[in-house]
DNA sequence: TCCCAGGCTCAAC
DNA sequence: GTTGAGCATGGG
């Protein structure tokens, strides 16, 4: 409860840069202020300097806890020293130097995620806002009410009137079925980040015989929970975007028949399917090595930015 | 009005 | 295993 600063000297960190790359679609601008609902708090953050300031509604969610979920332990100099090997990327780290990959919350990122396919991210701030709105408590920060991230176990009992409500359109079936799933126990979220990330990706897409352990979530999705909230740094996720700056800036990473298959997806003539997705992302991977994933985000970010 | 969006499922080859 | 339609909706 209360202000306090993280000191961040000598540390490369650019907090709207990080904020506004959506990787999480519950934080707002508000003045010279950035507010966000993190676990079962409220917190307010600004950047001056070298000094993050922080105002925080619970003592849960202290510096160590934000500290945490910014991403701050990760060596970022390295990270993007290692990621940068060609003119494009280069450029990309140049602009937005300092972009982090935040440690999210594993339900809140895989349900969030689910939501957003086939989307664009300012309707995807609104159906993330509007279930929590509708699902999640209410939590007072400053005189203002907030609304915290509905549990898996709320959003399995919602009724699909109520989800479809929050303008989740064919979604509802799938956010209710994923929470389901997540509820009984199907899948363990909490360990994922124990397992490899060939591993935990395949738990998290498993097609069983009897049912699919997780309706909705496809290899994409896979890619954006293993990155955002696992810690698998080398997850490459490629939405249309990052498809495109593959196809017009990295078309020599592919094989033959793989380079025509992202033109065509890119052009809108076929989609990618599972295979040509993980040829894809893979070889994306064994080009910009373990921190794969940072070259993607700063690559998406630099993609949506431009122009 | 039309196109597009941090894709996925399902049926039909 | 691969492919193509269909999906709900709102922002631009």
């Amino acid at each position: 409860m209360g202000e306090f600063t993280i000191n961040t000297e000598g540390v490369p960190f650019n907090l709207r840069y990080t904020l506004e790359s959506g990787q999480s679609f519950r934080w707002q601008e508000r003045g010279e202020w950035w507010v966000g609902v993190l676990g079962h708090g409220v917190v307010k953050l600004k950047q001056e300097g070298a000094a993050l300031v922080c105002v925080s509604s619970s003592d849960a969610l202290d510096s160590h806890a934000l500290y945490d979920y910014l991403g701050l332990g990760s060596d970022l100099e390295r990270i993007l020293a290692s990621i940068m090997k060609d003119g494009k990327i280069t450029e990309a780290v140049q602009k937005f130097y300092g972009l982090r990959i935040l440690k999210q919350d594993v339900w809140e990122c895989l349900l969030s995620f689910a939501i957003a396919t086939n989307s664009n991210i300012p309707r995807i701030r609104g159906m993330v806002s509007n279930l929590c709105n509708r699902l999640g408590d209410a939590v007072d920060f400053e005189g203002n009410a907030y609304s915290l991230f509905p549990t898996a176990d709320r959003v399995a009992q919602a009724e699909l009137p109520d989800l479809a409500a929050c303008g989740l359109g064919y979604r509802a079936k799938f956010v209710k079925s994923i929470a389901e799933s997540v509820s009984l126990g199907r899948v363990n979220l909490d360990e994922l980040r124990l397992h490899d990330y060939a591993k935990a990706r395949e738990l998290l897409i498993e097609d069983l015989p009897e049912r699919k352990t997780l309706m909705g979530i496809g290899p994409k999705v896979a890619d954006c929970v293993l990155l955002f909230s696992c810690d698998k740094d080398s997850a490459f996720p490629i939405d249309v975007w990052v498809a495109r700056v593959l196809d017009g800036n990295y078309p020599h990473l592919f094989e033959g028949d793989l380079k025509e298959r992202l033109a065509s997806a890119v052009s809108g003539k076929t989609s990618l399917s599972l295979a040509t997705y993980d040829r894809l992302s893979a070889s994306a991977r064994a080009y910009f090595g373990e921190f794969a994933g940072y070259a993607q985000q700063y690559l998406f970010h630099y993609e949506r930015m431009k122009d």
